[in-house]
DNA sequence: GATTTCTCACCTAGGTGGGAACAT
DNA sequence: ATGTTCCCACCTAGGTGAGAAATC
């Protein structure tokens, strides 16, 4: 057996390029920001250092702590020519703004889910995932022959479903003992300099 | 034979419901227009008169000429906290703007393309038709077997192709004779008023 | 008889996990 | 032994013209 804790193996390595993720509708009045929910589904991550893409680099097996900033911009008149990015580049501290952090957003990048429980409940509540199930819960014959999933597909273990995993993306992930969630609706900021940062080690169940 | 000329119908028909398609961008300041070739390949058209997408209401068989709007809007401190669409709404003559129209655009707005060169060019320069071809451009085997196309095609006439069409999308129509062309990416506002619109007679080759 | 609508096979574009191959 | 990369079949979503069916 192994133990189900975190333990730290040594120093950080070395932190990746930080980048930001704009939202696109940036720049934009507050009142814009208030009329509906705030998505940044078009944020994408990558392992790739040498990313040109503007995705969020990340490193696999390590943890991050999303964070959001809301930047206060003069009105056009009162701002030099120059874009905004620029201007907070040479001079961030005068740029006013505020950050906040959902701590419930935090998670640990992979390559590779960690736990097939993640899988199947990834398999179960995303369109794209279809071809992987067993039986459409939209229109499932209740003793019938089942939608065929795909035919080369030969998972051994048996499902053994976590009760707090039925419902897809609401369950606490500590329900179920340690998870590893692949996040794609985040914000990229590491939450603390490179000596502190969570290493390579991880906990099996 | 037929004569191929545009002649007058008698009165126009109703004028649809006037729209305008706002430039996804917008607003943004000048510099961002100039930046590079504004797109409006979002601009969807359609003929349903109780459309409810915000798409561009068309009839069909009706001669159509984009125009273009430039319109100043002050900063934001400069102007009263309603959106600039209401503030035009409300007192159209206090916007200042420019209206710009390109002739090259005038189209034919139609549900079936009326000469055959015209779907041949779509068909030769438009992805999404690439099953109709009979040979694709990039690799084609000089003499071998050409690639399938669907399979129940059964165009009986032959193709006759018009030198002046070999350039998709760049030829001047008029050189094959009278053409409708199907418009993708242009911004609509009647040309005229309802009595001198051109009706729905035109011209056969 | 001419025009419009509808369904279809065929595409593009890209998001899924599986699993083999590869790297460390 | 473990973690990563790559290709694949399988999906979603939606843009094509062909041709039958419907409409007028």
């Amino acid at each position: 057996m192994f133990s189900s804790s975190w333990v730290v193996a040594g120093k950080a390595d070395p932190v990746s390029p930080p980048r930001i993720h704009v939202h696109p509708d940036s720049p934009a009045a507050g009142a814009h920001w208030m009329r509906q929910l705030v998505s940044f589904d078009k944020l994408k991550l990558t392992n790739n250092q040498l990313d040109d893409n503007g995705h969020i680099i990340l490193n696999s097996m390590h943890r991050y702590q999303p964070r959001l900033h809301v930047v206060y911009l003069p009105a056009e008149g009162a701002r030099p020519a120059s874009a905004s990015a620029s201007a907070s580049a040479t001079s961030p501290s005068t740029v006013p703004y505020r950050t906040f952090v959902f701590p419930e957003t935090g998670f640990t990048a992979v390559t590779a889910y960690q736990n097939h429980r993640i899988t199947q409940l990834k398999i179960a509540s995303n369109p794209f995932a279809k071809g992987f199930r067993d039986c459409d819960p939209d229109d499932c014959p209740p003793e019938q022959s089942q939608q065929r999933a795909v035919a080369r597909r030969r998972e051994a273990a048996a499902p053994e479903p976590c009760p707090a995993l039925a419902q897809p993306y609401a369950a606490e992930p500590s329900a179920c003992g340690p998870l590893y969630a692949h996040a794609h609706t985040v914000r990229y900021q590491p939450h603390a300099g490179p000596n502190t940062t969570y290493s390579a080690y991880y906990a099996h169940r």
